[in-house]
This record gives C-alpha cells, sequence and structure tokens, in this order.
DNA sequence: TGTACATCAGTGAACGCGCGTTCACTGATGTAC
DNA sequence: TGTACATCAGTGAACGCGCGTTCACTGATGTAC
C-alpha cells in the first residue's frame, strides 16, 4: 500500500507539472488539481499537509530537472571554458522560458519558490540551478580577471535573466540567444579601463 | 456635488496610493480600501465601475509622477548627453524600487499595469514612462554608433532594470548606483570589434 | 482455507472565510416656483 | 422666504462565488490465527 501512496503522490506532482505547463498557476486550485489527477479534495491531504507544501515540492521538482537538464547540455558540449558554460546555462534558461512560459513563471515569481530561490544556504543546496550557477561564476572569477567581484556579475548576469525572462512572459519581445551572448560578452569584458 | 465626488473619487485614488506603499497590492481589498478612506463598498462603485477601473486609473497616476520626477531629474541636471540622461532615468527608477518596493512592484507587476505597460501605441502614450525612455533611446541612437539597432538595446536595458528591481525586491542585493552605471556603459560600448 | 480485525487511500459534504459586486434605502443638498 | 421635488453620495446588508481545509464515513486490502 505504501507503494500506492507513492504513485498517487508522484501523480499528483507530475499532473501539477502538466497543468503548470498549460495555464498560470493564479488559475490552478486544487479543487482543479484534484479533479485532473482524479480524486477529490479530501484525498490529496492523504498525500500533502496543505497546499504549500506541495507547491515547495513541485519547486523542487521542476528546479531539478532544469537543472539535470542544463547540466547535460553542459557536459555535451565539447567546450570547457566557464564562460561558455555560463553562456549554455543562460541559453538553456532562456530557451525554457520561451517553450514553457507558464511554468517557469511558477518557477521564478510564485512566492514559495521566490523564497526558495533565494540565498539561505540550505536553500541553494534544495535548488541546485543556484548551486550551479554560483559555482559557474566562481570558476569565471579563477580563470578571468573580473572587474569587478563574483557577486557583482551574479546580480548582473541574474538581473539580465531574470528581467529578459519577464520580457518573454509579457510576449515584448522574442528570445533571440544573440541578444543573450552579446550581452554577456559585454558583462564579461575583461577589464579595460 | 460633482465637486464633492471628484474630492472622494480622488480620496480614494490617494487612499490606494498610500496602502500600496505601505503593504503588498495582493493584500489590498476592496473593503480594507474603503474602510482606510472612510466608505462603505457600496460608495467604491459611485465613483468606479470596477476594482481594474481603480487599478487602472492608479498605475497611470502613480506612472505619471515617477515621469515628472525623473523628467525633472533630467532637466535638473547639466549633461545634455542621453547616455546620461538615461543613467538618470534608471537610477531614479531604481531609486525607487528601493525606496518603495511595494508601490513599485504593483506599478511593474499587477496584471494590469502589465498589460499597461507593453508596447500597444496608444497605452505608450498612457504610460509615458515608456515613451519617454524609447525617446531616451532614439535620441542616444542618433548621436552615438550603436552597436546593434534600438530596439535591441531597449531589451537589454529594460530587461536589466526589470530584474535587477526583481532582485532588489526580494532583498536579494541591495540598490548600488555603481551596479547600474557599469552596467549601462557595458552596454553602451562603441562598437568595438 | 476461512474468519476476524486493522489499516488507510479515497469519498463527498460541509465549514468558514474573504472576495468583488449589487441593491433598496437614507438623508443631505440644490433647484423651481 | 417657504414648500415641494429631484438628485445623488453614501449606507450596510446581502448575493454568489471559489478558495483551502476538515471530517465522519466507506470499502478494499493486508495480516493474524
Amino acid at each position: 500500500m505504501a507503494g500506492k501512496t507513492n504513485y498517487t503522490k508522484c501523480k499528483i506532482v507530475e499532473t501539477t507539472i502538466i497543468e503548470l505547463q498549460n495555464a498560470d498557476y493564479h488559475d490552478l486550485s486544487l479543487r482543479k488539481l484534484a479533479g485532473k489527477v482524479g480524486l477529490t479534495t479530501g484525498a490529496f491531504y492523504k498525500h500533502f499537509k496543505s497546499r504549500d507544501e506541495l507547491f515547495t515540492e513541485v519547486t523542487a521538482v521542476i528546479s531539478n530537472r532544469i537543472d539535470q537538464n542544463i547540466e547535460q547540455a553542459i557536459r555535451e558540449n565539447s567546450s570547457t571554458s566557464a564562460k561558455e558554460k555560463i553562456l549554455i546555462f543562460a541559453n538553456q534558461l532562456l530557451q525554457s522560458f520561451a517553450d514553457q512560459p507558464h511554468l517557469m513563471n511558477f518557477l521564478f515569481f510564485n512566492p514559495i519558490a521566490s523564497k526558495a530561490l533565494s540565498f539561505s544556504p540550505d536553500e541553494v543546496e534544495r535548488f541546485p540551478l543556484l548551486a550551479l550557477i554560483t559555482n559557474l561564476i566562481h570558476e569565471l572569477a579563477l580563470s578571468t580577471n573580473l572587474e569587478h567581484d563574483e557577486n557583482f556579475l551574479f546580480v548582473q548576469f541574474w538581473a539580465f535573466i531574470q528581467g529578459y525572462a519577464v520580457l518573454l512572459d509579457r510576449k515584448i519581445t522574442k528570445y533571440e540567444p544573440e541578444v543573450l551572448r552579446c550581452t554577456l560578452n559585454q558583462f564579461l569584458l575583461e577589464s579595460s579601463k
């Protein structure tokens, strides 16, 4: 029976992710979700203590999968320069935003995920996406003469990615990898003046 | 009596702005708002057709005021270079984000404002902030050899500003004008390669 | 192999809440004669 | 100046809704003897 339980719990999580791909997370209530899973609302609480607990778990799952994808993309690319890895990281992330705006919007902007994506040390561990980019920037700093410190670059980088994602989400612009590549290059200019 | 009506309507708008300065816009219901104004909910509808109509008006008012502030700051500065004006624009905007996160969060991220801050021509007119930055970038393009076109720079600029604002809102970083200045400089590098 | 019992995922109605909105009514004010 | 009427901002109770959550109950399954 434990197996059955885990199966249903898993099904809830996967159904949530599918629903988040199709529509804004604001429009996903427990009733709708339970209906899609084929449960009543009461049954939901046999598997999760609350809606927040589900959202926290889903946030972690999505974050992990995207991290896996990005790490694989980095591995598959022959280049070993930190700069190139960061470019792949950013490109994969923005591509996801362009392809699955609702899901990525949930991941980056739902209140629970927002808390999770902040900087407390244990959360960095829980959300490997953050750990990955932090490490990549550190790697870059070791191999390059950064004009400023790592945190400076992190803020620049994360701000641009996140802001570009907002523009994509609002259909204000289309994703062009060239804009990303060029912007990163500008951020990573060797100290020159 | 018309005067009385306008006074109350104005009071509703101003009270809304005050409330938006103090707390997240998600937490502001018509009941709370009416209470703060000193009205019952029924009276509200003598002045606005709906909650959305109020939010649309408030969005326009806030946007206009910030625009006024920025235009004044630009006028007061002796420099006439487009680059310097854009820097002032961005600095004022981010300073507002740092000082009044809830209010700016409402302006930039409430669904109604988001629609308004997109690119339809009449909305650009309605929200002079957008018109201003569009013009400034155009002015810059006339006086400088941009490496890419105006829209490219607009996307870079707006993405960074917006993303930086998100980081500020989440207390992930503090506002440092130096980060802004440096990033803008990188964006505006004369075409070099 | 058959019987009694325990477990527990799932049911579905109900609770309590806050929301945006509506509406019959009040009462102060302005206008016409 | 006094009276009758119209206007309309404001009242406050109510409507209808969807939400997250709870709970007494069911019924299939696993276990012990």
